[in-house]
DNA sequence: ATGTCC
């Protein structure tokens, strides 16, 4: 169950302060009607992971965040998982030709699609940017971005991606938060477009093209590997984004309204959402209910399991010309590859700020939205792709 | 998150 703090609804134990005092902040701005954060919320840029915020008649730039239309898409296979280690070996390897993972990756496949063509590469901030989006569309990006294979409770094959609007996005980001004079800062007030504001509409119309943009770049890696990988079938397929913000009826915040979700998943009755956990634990697909718990949550709910500490703290510092260590973190490679080994999931890249002991456990994080969301299915990682070198050898490891 | 600093 949620507490309720200055007129927020907030999930997930313990609270984050410093999170917790973003979204407050943000709640200042008149236009706001209503505040949530959930159980995996920790510090963002301005408004928090986990934050979700609802203007009447205006929309947030800071809200939506660096990432426009990141998301989560899973594909179910028509296959049923047989595959031994050294089968899901060989898979990876594939996976990770087909695939371009890191900043700045190029698809080595060129592909594009028509829902991205339209009047918006005739606006000046975007025209630039066209030949970097049929780059890098379909590629999968760093940090916490991943493609992982699971199997379900009934042993069927599905495909998860996580990732977003790449450079695209990044810089649509860049430009309205510069030419709406944006404060810097970490702790600073939200950026906030109000309806009639000359930025308003062509925020709106730059974010729907991100959104596109990271939809059609998970649909065709979903669609890629499963036919130039698995050559299976796709049955069902779940899909949203959780940086993003929609137009929205929520009758009591006054109808209409844009809610903003930064790492928050829209879990409308019955609208199914994949959350996806650390890489060493399982991952869910998720179910959204109708109840005044969920209507006064805005009808949103978690989109990981959340950090329970940062990439420094996990992984060290490093002098970034050299690259050498100059300070050790709190989680060794020994430790890493012993939970992975535990649970047999064969991890290609990654790095330690993305060790299972960094995240907390989805199920527990999960419990806190008990409520307000069902369970559909639960997916077990078999195979877990992200960017950066191999840290283990999967034939010793 | 991000061709991680124009």
């Amino acid at each position: 169950m949620p507490t309720k703090i200055q007129n927020t609804v907030v999930y997930g134990d313990p609270i984050d302060q410093a999170a917790l005092k973003q979204i407050h902040t943000a709640a200042q701005h008149e236009r706001v009607v209503h505040t949530v954060l959930m159980a995996d919320h920790h510090k963002g840029y301005g408004v928090p992971i986990g934050g979700v915020v609802a203007y009447r008649e205006a929309i947030s730039p800071t809200g939506v965040g660096y990432d426009i239309g990141c998301g989560n898409m899973a594909v179910k296979l028509d296959l049923r998982n047989t595959m031994t280690r050294e089968e899901r070996i060989q898979i990876g390897r594939q996976i990770q030709s087909l695939i371009s993972f890191g900043v700045g990756e190029k698809n080595l496949q060129r592909v594009w699609d028509d829902r991205l063509e339209g009047d918006w590469w005739q606006m000046p901030h975007l025209k630039g940017l066209r030949r970097t989006a049929e780059e890098q569309l379909g590629t999968v990006g760093g940090g916490n971005h991943y493609v992982d294979i699971f199997e379900d409770e009934d042993g069927y094959v599905w495909i998860g991606v996580h990732f977003g609007s790449r450079g695209l996005g990044h810089q649509i980001a860049t430009h309205f938060l510069k030419e709406g004079g944006a404060a810097k800062g970490m702790d600073a007030e939200p950026l906030v477009f109000e309806e009639g504001h000359p930025l308003f509409n062509p925020y709106l119309e730059s974010m729907k093209l991100a959104g596109v943009y990271a939809t059609v770049g998970r649909e065709w890696a979903c669609h890629a590997i499963a036919e130039q990988v698995f050559a299976a079938e796709i049955l069902d397929r779940v899909h949203n984004h959780h940086n993003y913000a929609w137009l929205e009826e929520h009758p009591r915040f006054g109808g209409e309204i844009y809610v903003v979700r930064k790492g928050a998943t829209p879990a409308f009755d019955g609208q199914r959402g994949f959350i996806g956990a650390s890489m060493g634990d399982d991952s869910y697909i998720v179910a959204g209910v109708a109840n005044d718990e969920a209507a006064e949550a805005l009808y949103s709910t978690v989109h990981g399991a959340g950090r329970v500490m940062s990439r420094t703290a996990a992984r060290g510092k490093y002098d970034r010309r050299t690259g050498r260590q100059l300070q050790r973190g709190q989680i060794s490679e020994r430790a890493m590859a012993d939970w992975l080994k535990e649970r047999d999931v064969l991890l290609f890249g990654g790095d330690l700020d993305e060790a299972p002991q960094a995240y907390k456990r989805l199920d527990e994080v999960l419990v806190h939205h008990q409520n307000t969301i069902v369970i559909k299915h639960v997916l077990k990682p078999l195979i877990v792709l992200m960017a950066g070198k191999d840290v283990f050898d999967p034939y010793k490891d």
